[in-house]
DNA sequence: GGAGTGTAGCTAACACTGTTAGCCGAGGCA
DNA sequence: TGCCTCGGCTAACAGTGTTAGCTACACTCC
């Protein structure tokens, strides 16, 4: 019950976040999509920054999880990393952006995320971790207009997977 | 003289930015340092994105140069990327986590920037592009904690310029 | 030298943010 | 019936960026 307004929240903070930015997601906001003022919300959630931790944990869950359905190798994981990335962008970013609040995270979490890529690299950790540094990076910069308008990102994504391939 | 009072708030912004991140960036504190209250801070700056534009510039322009002081191979470009952005943690977030204010950026600045990793490349456009990513990603991910705590980075860069070296 | 004008400071205020304190009515329970 | 907790409310606080409007000083021009 009142588990049930707490992810009721955490719901609307997305839909505000994913629809019109991080500067759209305030307690105020999320409290009138609910039918109520923001200091009610408080007795719910004690906290926005609870909130993001929701978020975050999602992010990380569904991006996992979209790392998992596919066929394993690197192209296919970069592609997959890039498309939900893209689909999300504001909630890719704010999972991304902060140092992560790791014990208020459900255990394990982490690791899941990780996990196909790790997989994808022969189990070598440092490879795993330059190699999603290289996702992380193209998403990001793609995802703050940072590379040239007329820059061909497939290209550039290419070149990447191919750069761990070799 | 005019120019005198914006450049000064440029670098107490920056001062405030490096000592205590972002956060600790506000018209009131800038002005505070300058002697002034907030209100007539706008005499002399027209907003506070503007301060961040300049920001961004000097920030870019500096990065450009380290990359610029050493032996141009990527194994060295990797060491001065990182190196400069480790020293500047505000400063290099706050210049790369937002979309680029290309007009409102000096002519060339993108490209000076850009061309020692491009040329390490041997003038790969997406080859250069990943790269930069692959740096991009390392950094940004080192500098909000993302990396397990007990993660060896320096493998994991050495990782990433043995994939962008074969 | 007096008049006018632009510069650069000020205070007060607005709209917004997250958040806390304190009140108050409805529902469950002894 | 009385109590007590729950979940709503309003008012308020401290902070943010920013604007309006006042004022005092300095410089220029006649």
């Amino acid at each position: 019950m009142a588990e049930d307004r707490v992810t009721q929240a955490v719901a609307v903070a997305r839909e505000l976040l994913e629809a019109d930015g991080p500067d759209a997601v305030s307690m105020r906001a999320i409290a009138d999509r609910m039918g109520m003022r923001a200091p009610s919300l408080y007795k719910h959630v004690p906290d926005k920054a609870t909130l993001e931790v929701h978020l975050i944990a999602a992010a990380l869950a569904e991006l996992g999880q979209a790392l998992r359905t596919d066929r394993g190798d690197l192209t296919s994981l970069a592609g997959a990393y890039r498309a939900w990335a893209t689909a999300h962008p504001h909630l890719y970013t704010l999972a991304t952006a902060q140092p992560l609040p790791r014990d208020r995270l459900p255990e394990g979490l982490e690791d899941e995320a990780a996990a196909p890529l790790l997989a994808a690299c022969g189990g070598d950790q440092d490879r795993a971790r330059a190699a999603w540094a290289g996702a992380h990076g193209l998403v990001s910069l793609e995802l703050a207009d940072r590379f040239p308008p007329d820059a061909d990102l497939d290209a550039a994504w290419g070149a990447f997977v191919a750069a761990f391939s070799g």
